[in-house]
DNA sequence: GTGATTTGACCAAT
DNA sequence: ATTGGTCAAATCAC
């Protein structure tokens, strides 16, 4: 176990200075985002007319992404042989996801062999399944306010719901993949009534499809602003100057920041089947997704989308990184980095 | 014919 | 008891 905390340790120093460097990569692309902004260099045609860049000028924003991209997967790779040596990573993006881990995957509790026939299946057809499930309670959620309830997944509508005292109904939607690969990720939709333009998106659980509609992820609406975990505390905003008002009323109520973090994308790729693949168990890939996503919405920020995320992941406002608390030792040297 | 959506029923959480 | 979330048959769209 000694040999093993020594490990722990140096791989956690690995860690550190790839974040590290992450961080100032970062700090430089918003520099650079904040200066084409104020030259109003938003391109806006970019998104009209269907996708990449015209790209003949491989920018500096560009190469900054790649490098930020390329720690942050550096950063995972460490996170992941930490998590082979079977040590508990603490490093956690936040939230109670073991306590909710096996989430959806657990079996019904009733619902099996259970439900011996009678019933009231009203409706017959002896499948006896009907409505049955366990809900449990699920902390790893991410709360997106769009203009447009796409994204690159694909996703399969499951049901329709009216809430209470509001205007319009609540769409429920899983990963297109779930039957053949088993992906658990949720989302919920619904207009928001101040401005039924808007969707409030929430996404539940993270894509453990290897899914591949996911075609370069057409700048979509996605163009981050607020990320929050599903109490709605702030957790996350980009590192834009122009973090909307909203999020300053939040900010006092997080602690710890973080540069850019926001929801989880590409999963990691330990197909949901048989591990209980707690979502969020964060091997630290998901870091990395959530890096990437992040650059996403760096990139359609310029497409002047307003959009509001929230995300349960990982704590920030808006230039240090943070992890849960069990890691003072990362989370202290952030704090202190952030000062 | 196949896959996606709709919709009412059912169930768990509060 | 109420309400949100899920199931699955029926229906729709391609």
């Amino acid at each position: 176990m000694d040999s093993n905390s020594n490990n722990t340790k140096s791989i956690k120093r690995k860690v550190v200075n790839q974040l590290v460097e992450g961080y100032e990569f970062a700090t430089q692309l918003q520099l650079l985002l904040s200066h084409q902004h104020s030259k109003s260099h938003i391109d806006q045609t970019r998104f009209a007319s269907g996708s990449d860049s015209v790209s003949g000028d491989l920018d500096p924003v560009d190469e900054l992404i790649a490098k930020i991209l390329g720690s942050f997967h550096k950063t995972i790779s460490v996170l992941d042989s930490l998590d082979s040596l079977a040590v508990s990573v603490p490093i956690a993006v936040e939230g109670s996801w073991n306590a909710s881990c096996g989430d959806d995957s657990a079996a019904p509790a009733s619902c099996n062999g259970g439900d011996s026939g009678e019933s009231k299946k009203r409706l017959g057809v002896g499948k006896g399944k009907r409505g049955c499930y366990t809900r449990k309670k699920r902390s790893n959620t991410r709360i997106v306010e769009a203009r447009s309830s796409e994204d690159e997944y694909a996703w399969r509508k499951y049901g329709q719901k009216d809430i209470l005292n509001t205007k319009f109904p609540r769409s429920y939607f899983r990963c297109t993949h779930k039957p053949t690969q088993g992906c658990k990720a949720l989302k919920k939709v619904q207009k928001l009534e101040q401005d039924p333009e808007m969707f409030q998106i929430t996404y539940i659980g993270y894509h453990t499809c290897t899914t591949t509609d996911q075609t370069h992820a057409k700048p979509e609406p996605f163009g981050l602003e607020i990320i929050m975990d599903s109490d709605n505390t702030l957790a996350a905003t980009t590192g834009q100057d122009h973090v909307n008002s909203k999020v300053q009323e939040q900010e006092n109520t997080s602690s710890l920041t973080v540069v850019g973090t926001s929801m989880v994308k590409e999963e990691d790729n330990n197909n949901g089947e048989n591990k209980e693949y707690c979502e969020g168990s964060s091997t630290g890939e998901d870091l990395s997704l959530v890096w990437h996503d992040e650059m996403m919405m760096f990139d359609d920020h310029q497409q002047q989308h307003q959009n509001h995320y929230y995300s349960g992941e990982t704590s920030t406002t808006s230039h240090c990184f943070a992890f849960s608390d069990n890691d003072h030792q990362l989370s202290s040297f952030f704090e202190s980095y952030c000062l």
